[in-house]
DNA sequence: AGCGATAGTGCAACCCGATTGCAAAGGTTA
DNA sequence: TAACCTTTGCAATCGGGTTGCACTATCGCT
């Protein structure tokens, strides 16, 4: 069984045209992709759908999503075995030179003594700067 | 010399109506600010004022923007002292059941070891869960 | 296989926060 | 005061995201 029917049976998504397409599309990545990359990068396939397919990717942990004040959301394939439970989480880097955005995946986020009685569920963390390629 | 006055002097931008009446406001408040917050909050200044207002502070480092996932830029007045450097950074928590902002102003955020050549320049560190009202 | 129910897809329209063009108003300087 | 620059208000526009709806594919059952 390859990656991705692996991914749709353990991530309890049934397979279809369009989501086949994308999450092939997003596994070659090595940058989050915007819902208009995909659109673009697969060309054929409507934009809509896509976005229904990216939230249902989400709500079963297939991707998680990336707010890197770009204007528009990224989306990255989660590694095997994320849950996007808070300990899974990790951060961001968005180059404000190439306007790439990486996931830092040996970079987790570190546990943040919150004021009394809040409770952390999710987190968005995005270092901003320039990236290796472009900090010449 | 008040506050705002001082602020005004401090980081070099030259008060007029707007700009008093938008950061007045913006001190006043315990959580940050959307310009639709803000455009209700005065109700009688035109929003495309207040953006540009808000663009000036931010460039002037008398507010800091924080994207906390809602689809409305936040905005909050810096601390005295606050250059917006990565050792001026703080933490933010976004409450998803009464959507309120905070900074979490004695939470600086960490140093991350950014792979080889990366540079950090800026952050948007947002915790999301339950505020300590929320969390009942 | 046949048939009704359910889920996915494509298209077009819409929503809404952000942004801009432009002319009027205000302020500054010589 | 006259020329100049800045700020403001209004209306229009942009663009990412989202939704309604009809059509199609798939599923579950007989
Ligand atoms: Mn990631
Ligand atoms: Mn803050
Ligand atoms: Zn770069
Ligand atoms: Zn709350």
């Amino acid at each position: 069984m390859d990656r991705i029917e692996e991914i749709f049976k353990i991530k309890d998504v049934k397979p279809t045209a369009v989501r086949i397409v994308v999450l092939r599309y997003l596994l070659e990545q090595k940058k989050a992709q915007s819902l208009k990359d995909i659109e673009v990068g697969l060309d054929q396939s409507d934009r809509s759908s896509i976005f229904r397919t990216l939230k249902t990717f989400e709500d079963h942990k297939v991707i998680h999503s990336i707010e890197d004040g770009s204007g528009m959301t990224k989306y990255a394939v989660c590694v095997e075995g994320c849950n996007c439970d808070p300990e899974d989480l990790h951060y961001h880097f968005y180059c404000t030179s190439c306007e790439m955005t990486f996931c830092l995946l040996d970079h987790p986020i570190p546990l943040v003594n919150l004021p009394n009685n809040f409770k952390m569920a999710q987190a968005n963390m995005v270092i901003k700067g320039l990236c290796d390629k472009c900090n010449q």
